[in-house]
Formats: structure tokens, C-alpha cells, sequence
DNA sequence: GCATATCGCAACCATCATAGTTACGGATAC
DNA sequence: GTATCCGTAACTATGATGGTTGCGATATGC
């Protein structure tokens, strides 16, 4: 279904963030842990610190910090931050209009998959980032 | 995120058959409505019909049909018949198991996803095929 | 039996999304 | 001033997706 990474690797470096933090990670260590490039990490992050759960910061020293706690990210957040269009997208060409099931589908589509979509988010919401870094102090 | 379409398909061809049945309709003549090559449309009921909604017929005056009641088909019937992994895929090459964060990761998303994937299948759960029939009557 | 309509399915192709990579400019710390 | 790090554009490889062709199998009606 899916096909993207990025809702995963994003709680990856959210987790790490928070698990080692307070002090700033750089986008090279992250990729370590990730086990990937610092671009598709820097790419990443870019998208979380528009939503206002990171900073970033230059030069020697520098790297990249939470702005909330992790108590107070939730799954939910990371979604939305992702900024991905819908779960279910509808047809790649129009259906045809001249059929009334043709006509009319996408629009009751449109609501339905809205309703999953916020059943999702809701459940999502329901976890936080401390939880996850509480489970990773559990497993050592 | 997602990003294939055979999910509103799925339900676009249930839809049709339910409005236009009970008489089988033929692939090409719901090509037609969906807007599409009727190869992509079989390959779509062959997974319909190994999920037991649907029958096919060959020769003259065959095509498909509805093998359940409107009523009896839910989006989640729909959803779990098209066989998709995960909603969210975890990470392409696995993490630096050297990292604690990274060694543990995967195991605490795969249940949060499992969560996450509930909620929406028991809000999918909530819409049937004759709901959207009714819809589409009360467009017209 | 024969012609026709339909499915079944493999094979192929074009397009696009994704992730990985390189490169380089800009900012910051020391 | 130098080393470190982010920011971002550009390019590439790979794979997923949807569309298309082709042909065999099956069923219907004459």
C-alpha cells in the first residue's frame, strides 16, 4: 500500500533525538543509527522542524535538538508533519462521468477515507515519544 | 503516502455491481466506468473473488457478480481482500543494531502500526457497499 | 461442430515515486 | 581562518504502478 519510509525513519530520529539528547545530534550520527545518508536525514528533519519539533544548528558543535518534550510528541504529530497527502489515493484518471456510480463515487470516497483517516490519527495519538524511549531503556 | 489506487477501485467495481446487478457485468463494461484498461480491472476481481465477494463467468453473456449481499460488504472486506503489506512500511535497509535505539525500533513500531491499522479497519468496518449504492441514488 | 464473447494470465512498457549520492554554498564555533 | 555542520539542488538507480498487447481456455448459442 504505502510505499514510504519517512513516518518510520522520522520516529527513528525522533526516538534517538530524545534518547540522547539533551545534546545536539548531528545529521551524520542519526544516518549511523538510521543506517542511511545524511541527506535523507537532513530532508527528514527539515519537515519536522517546519512543524516546529526541532531546531537545527550550525557549525562546530552543532546538530540537532527537540523543541518539545517527548512527552508532549505524539505519533500524531510525526504524521501530520509528514505532511502526506491522503492514505488512499482515488483514481489516477477520473472515473466517467456519464456513469452515476462514476459521477458520484469520489465524493463519498472523499468522506469516508477522511473518517479512517482521523480513526487512524486518533490512535496514533495515543502514543508518545517517551513511550517509545521508555521501551528502548526496557529492552537494554 | 500511499500511493496506489486499487483500493478505491475495489470499491468503485463493487459499487457498480451492486447498482447495475444482478445481471453480470463484463470487465470492459466496468472499464468503461472506472475509466481504465479492462486488464487492470481483473487483475483487481481476482482479488475480489479469492477474497469470496465476487464470481466470474466466461463466454457470452458472463462477466461478474456480486457473490454476497450489499449489505454483508464492508470497506474493511474490501480493504484486507486487496492483500497490502503494512499501512506503513518500516525502514528500507535495517537500522545499526550496534544502537540500542536502533535494535529496538522496529519491534515497538510494528505493534503501534499493528494499532494503528485496527483503528482504521474498524472504521472501514463501519461503511457497506450498500451504503454507498444508496449514496449514489440519492445523487441522482 | 463452429463462431463469438468473455475471462485468465503472462509479458512487456512508460511513468513516477523513493531513496541514495554528490556537490557546493552558507553559517557558526573555536 | 579553519574545521564543522547544515541547506539544498541536481542527478541516479531501483522499484512500484498502471496501462497495453497477445493468446489460450472456457462457455454460449446456433
Amino acid at each position: 500500500m504505502n510505499n514510504n519510509t519517512r513516518f518510520t525513519v522520522a520516529i527513528h530520529i525522533l526516538t534517538l533525538l530524545a534518547y540522547c539528547g539533551p545534546e545536539p545530534l548531528t545529521s551524520e550520527f542519526i544516518a549511523g543509527s538510521v543506517n542511511t545518508n545524511p541527506v535523507v536525514i537532513r530532508r527528514i528533519l527539515a519537515n519536522l522542524r517546519q512543524a516546529g519539533l526541532v531546531s537545527s544548528q550550525g557549525g562546530p558543535g552543532g546538530g540537532w535538538q527537540l523543541l518539545k518534550a517527548a512527552e508532549a510528541i505524539t505519533l500524531r504529530h510525526v504524521f501530520l508533519a509528514m505532511e502526506e497527502t491522503s492514505i488512499f489515493p482515488l483514481h489516477s484518471s477520473d472515473p466517467n462521468p456519464l456513469c452515476p456510480v462514476g459521477r458520484t463515487i469520489q465524493q463519498a470516497l472523499m468522506r469516508r477515507f477522511q473518517s479512517a483517516q482521523a480513526a487512524l490519527e486518533q490512535d496514533l495519538d495515543r502514543t508518545t515519544i517517551a513511550q517509545l524511549v521508555q521501551n528502548v531503556s526496557d529492552e537494554c
